[in-house]
DNA sequence: ACCTGAACACCGTTCAAGT
DNA sequence: ACCTGAACACCGTTCAAGT
């Protein structure tokens, strides 16, 4: 499907531009960075930007909709050739370890699982975004979805949870990581093991 | 300890009319609501605010310290009448409660617990922030680390887990539910479960 | 059809002037 | 000693004017 109708040739290389500037910035500044200075390392008028990407979200699902799709690939990867339940474990600690380390990762995914607390504030154009712009979230859980009722036939996963409790939960872990100061991988998958064998009973 | 020199009498006025204001548009607004509003529904002046609390952080401590202290006296009292395996599992769900429900106080405790993530975004009178208004982390922290220990002695809790760590999860299970829209006691008590029981294995 | 950038409304923070 | 509020720097968003 891709483009209805072909874009104007300004039109498609502003696009380019403001996708790499954000890409910038958002690695720079994290999520909640500038729209100004994004407009402004682009070289294009801030008018632009919003016509273009009229919410933050937006903008967020376009600059890391190939990140997310390579993460949800590597679930069936991984699946292929491990057990279900370890699979499940593998999985979730890359997508993990990438909220971590990708700096705007978590922010999107976490609007797009969950559906709430985008990155700062503002719930303004947050209906709009809510309709269109969650080809990242569908991406994610549809994944995760495939994991967990494997792991969950396999009896390596109670039974009375659902792949999005798990995507929360694991969004949970990585806040629980960010505010530690721990991005480096371990801190989390530590946090994820926790999770997984549970707190009672070493 | 309380007041080494005793404040002016307008000086104690304006700072009681803050405390009030800022309670009221917390809960309205959430703990990232505007200072302004504050300032303005306490009839003062925005620089007196910031006379009174220099940062937003001093503000949520202020207006939350009493809340805090209650959380953290229940622990004792809880911890008197129960295995220390359930109380620590009882007083988690009521913190994790208190930070669901009381807008703020998840902010107030994120930050005062783990050191970081405060509100929204900027760092700038962080480094302030840091040093004197750690009272109610202080608080909670004290209050898990008995809790904690306790149940890792009785062999309920496993032994190479930091009191802090099972903050920072509570932290991120209140996310988690947060974003999933559920603000009532259920779900979060649910997710602790999990968290308590592990995933795998029923 | 698309772009531009000035204009608007809002925010946090500081500070000279007042009492 | 404390308070005030204007001033400053910044931000997101819109929209009339341009091509």
């Amino acid at each position: 499907m891709a483009q209805v109708k072909p874009m104007r040739a300004d039109a498609r290389r502003n696009r380019e531009r403001l996708l790499r500037a954000a890409a910038g910035v958002f690695a720079e500044h994290g999520a909640g960075a500038s729209l100004d200075d994004i407009a402004r390392r682009a070289e294009v008028g801030t008018g632009t930007l919003y016509r273009h990407f009229p919410t933050r979200q937006a903008l967020l699902e376009a600059v890391y909709l190939e990140s997310v799709e390579a993460i949800a690939a590597r679930a069936d990867t991984i699946a292929a050739a491990r057990p279900p339940g370890a699979a499940l474990v593998v999985w979730l600690g890359e997508l993990a370890v990438g909220m971590l380390q990708v700096r705007g990762l978590k922010a999107l995914l976490g609007t797009a699982v969950t559906g709430a607390e985008a990155v700062a504030g503002r719930a303004d154009g947050a209906d709009r975004a809510d309709r269109a712009d969650r080809a990242c979230g569908d991406c994610v859980r549809g994944a995760a979805e495939r994991l967990v009722r494997a792991a969950q036939e396999a009896g390596a996963v109670r039974g009375d949870v659902a792949p999005i409790d798990v995507l929360r939960l694991v969004h949970g872990v990585v806040t629980a990581c960010e505010s530690a100061g721990e991005t480096d991988g371990t801190a989390v998958r530590r946090y994820l093991s926790l999770l997984m064998e549970g707190l009672t009973r070493a």
